[in-house]
DNA sequence: GTATCGTACAACCAAATGGTTGTAGATCAG
DNA sequence: CTGATCTACAACCATTTGGTTGTACGATAC
């Protein structure tokens, strides 16, 4: 059952996204308490321009959220990116437990 | 609990495996059938030679296999690299209950 | 008001990506 | 043996990526 309407470009930003380290480093840290986007930058050896484009493509790919507060801009874990990803390996699985399904099918007619 | 022993640069090809629709493409196809590069290769509007470093990049990332047989190539679904990828985001959406187990909590403290 | 902080964005650069064509080595068919 | 097929790989090209520095602008502190 497909159930996310998601293009592949879609999927393509969501893994692509998830790709690099430091990105999935951001990407647990927001998730488990809030932070600036100069906050973030400040746990990194580069630059803050460096670090804000990354949020930016967690952003892109739904991965994190961005809410102004005041100054700052206040980056949040997005449970939805994550979910999704999730849902697709999910459905490789599926394909791979069918695949399993009939192995052991053709097995038990021989 | 951490069970794989990835690298970053590890995670970094898997995700980046997957971040192509193409490549996502074949991943589902040598599940469920084998094929041989060529094979492959026939599907898709582009050069063998593309194709053939496609099947590269998921063989790197341990998603695909190659087995040589005759002059032919088959190429086959590698399991245990879907499932790593699975189990990663797995850790990700445990660490995210965590947090909204903290924050339920939180709650009823209040 | 002025200085500082946090952010955004442009311009630039090196390296990686995703594609191409061409060449060459194995393997198979006749 | 010869020719066709399958694969691998090098060389090349355009675009994207991941980083840099510099500039500009809104929000805050003094």
């Amino acid at each position: 059952m497909v159930v996310d309407q998601l293009s592949d470009a879609d999927v393509d930003r969501l893994f692509q996204a998830l790709a690099d380290a430091t990105r999935r480093d951001i990407v647990r840290r927001v998730t488990v308490a809030e932070y600036s986007v100069s906050g973030l930058a400040a746990l990194y050896a580069m630059s803050f321009a460096a670090v804000q484009k990354h949020v930016a493509v967690l952003e892109r790919a739904s991965l994190v959220t961005k809410e102004k507060r005041g100054r700052e801009q206040i980056v949040r874990g997005n449970h939805e990116g994550l979910a999704k990803a999730r849902r697709l390996l999910d459905e490789y699985e599926a394909i791979w437990r069918q695949r399993a399904g009939r192995i052991a099918d053709i097995l038990a007619e021989g």
